[in-house]
DNA sequence: GTTAGCACTCTGGCACGGAGAGTGCTAACC
DNA sequence: GGTTAGCACTCTCCGTGCCAGAGTGCTAAC
């Protein structure tokens, strides 16, 4: 049997392919090690055991299955996870009355735009049963739309920004010398004419032009800089928030009864230069990616699988929404699931800039 | 040593209190069960262990102290902890050192109020090395400062509410005509005019007063309608969120080896009831509040203590600061590090109060 | 009241052994 | 040639027994 010896998944013949997809699926949902009795026992596959245990033996040279010992069954290696994916299993979309149940939630907290991203982690973890994440909208380079400057006391205000992309963004500003709500009204007035629309480079140019003899010159000059720091601020980090929901569920899976794999997994969520690469490369691809097992650049996350898809609109702002799980997850349905969701972001996003 | 049985832990003899207070530091420090030889090796106690044997065993029938079988050390209990905490321990102040460190940090993150909770958890994290936990101050029932109305689209405008307390408050509200910004400002310099410093019920009574039919009415009843709701939202829930860092702290604990246990805190922890619960009873109290082990009212928080204390301005905005750990964990030093975070966050609220 | 001494108890680790599961191989079969 | 029955073999898992070690509680002497 180990005639054809192969390095890559080559073309398995279809016999072969439906063993591969059993062990999988019966690995997902019993999370012990398969052996052939059981597959020919539970499965219709029409021939018997030894025959199993002999296409076994292949898929596991062409190293797609493994074997924890010698006289265990069979479980999948990520390499046999991503063949799944990518070649034996169609996705199957969402359910249509999980579609149903799902757009009426979203209907419930109407226009919170801001809660959107929350509920669609919520969401994604009830439905898959595993861990949901989901970051806000972000625009690579925010537009302020508008801005208003208000009082807290004499020498201090709260800035507020209110950009295209729907985010509002809050600053506080020390001022050199008592100023009142009117002198701040005045300087709102004037600058929201200066650097409405503009990114944060246009209006920091635009900002730099003032002049600081004019009335109040010295306050908008201060408050300007203010506005252009904020906003660099807000660009130059690669995702606002991740949010995530349900690792609850995660964490009751057997493979993470050891506390010391949870750990590790946490402590690579809280790292957040790989979430902020990650969501920029789900961001560009434009589709649902999954990350498999070993397939994850961290160390720590190489037993945890992540099915991710980007949401929003590629020129303005863009977030991701996926679901985190053991690499014995299932698959199809968390495809199916996390394509949906982001589906159904695009569209609130769609309507927001209708 | 049955013969002065007591259910409730009596005045204990100086030496008695001294040998539980070794028991529980070194517990505390080493996680293990403590036994008599240990205690006169590493304490200079001045009796031998058999003494200290007949003392543990006091210690014990006062119910200050278990076995966790017969020929084990003894381990403190949630009363021993108690009573330390109470009657033997004097709390530590933080050190100077680290006094300065942490203002040190606050004053890097300057004028973000929005983000002093964060770090105040994050602080507290570190300096306890378990899990600091924080909620941004949050007002009984919030006052208008300010609104503002920006147009989305022509049947979609964002309502921005400044809050007295700092907070700013974000909604979208759907329009039955098309309407431009300068309809909306109108509306927005009416209404500012009309709600500026209310609290939602007041605020809800003014606007039941709008004439619907002068002009912009209409508009200004519907907007109007939805401060009112996203006032009045705001209002009822006890905490607006509740943030948490290095809870990776904890899971590092020995106590923590069974995942399961994990899970129960962290589904305790998603508990937004018991939560709110606690911050408000916390919050009236004035003071830092220790709650070990059984003392918790969840049941899956039986395992863990917390150490919590207000922050803000009893008439105005009121937050939660702490630390959560296994009850194994240095109550001096927590209260310690958690008193001072505290009034650090009182100096700054007053700041901004000023 | 304190202490030395000692019998007693319980855990944790380790070796042993049998049951069970599953494999790989061989030889027969269609 | 592919398929299958049969079987020896391997490895885990679990329960048992045993031993060392830690620590207690008690007693009797100081």
């Amino acid at each position: 049997m180990a005639r054809r010896q192969r390095r890559i998944p080559g073309p398995l013949d279809l016999r072969a392919q439906a063993i591969l997809r059993a062990v999988i699926e019966e690995y997902v949902s019993t999370a012990t090690p398969v052996g052939s009795q059981a597959l020919v026992e539970r499965y219709s596959l029409g021939v018997s055991s030894a025959t199993v245990r002999n296409i076994l033996a292949e898929l596991e040279t062409a190293g797609l299955l493994t074997h924890p010992h010698t006289s265990a069954g069979r479980i999948p290696t990520d390499a046999g996870y991503r063949f799944y994916v990518e070649s034996i299993v169609e996705t199957v979309p969402l359910p249509a009355v999980e579609q149903l149940m799902i757009r009426h939630q979203f209907g419930q907290v109407e226009f919170a735009s801001e809660h959107w991203f929350r509920l669609a982690a919520t969401t994604l973890a009830s439905v898959t049963r595993a861990a949901g994440i989901a970051t806000p909208a972000k625009p690579r380079s925010a537009h302020i739309r508008r801005l208003d400057i208000v009082a807290i006391n004499d020498r201090l205000a709260s800035l507020i920004l209110v950009l295209r992309e729907g985010a509002v963004k809050q600053a506080l500003v020390t001022l050199d010398a008592p100023t009142d709500q009117a002198a701040l009204s005045a300087v709102a007035g004037l600058l929201n004419d200066r650097v409405a629309g503009m990114t944060a480079t246009q209006a920091a140019g635009a900002l730099a032009r003032i002049d600081e003899a004019a009335p109040n010159g010295a306050l908008a000059r201060r408050i300007g800089d203010r506005i252009a720091r904020t906003l660099m601020e807000y660009d130059a980090s690669a995702i606002e928030e991740v949010f995530s929901d349900g690792l609850l569920n995660v964490m009751g899976a057997p493979e993470f009864a050891d506390s010391d794999k949870l750990r590790r997994v946490f402590s690579a969520l809280e790292n957040r230069a790989y979430l902020g690469e990650l969501v920029v490369s789900v961001a560009g691809s434009g589709r649902v990616q999954v990350f498999i097992g070993q397939e994850n650049q961290p160390v720590e996350m190489r037993e945890v699988s992540l099915v991710l898809a980007p949401y929003g609109r590629p020129g303005r702002a863009i977030g991701v929404v996926g679901v985190l799980g053991p690499t014995r997850m299932s698959y199809p349905q968390a495809i199916g699931t996390v394509r949906f969701v982001s589906g159904l972001m695009n569209e609130l996003v769609d309507h927001l800039y209708a």
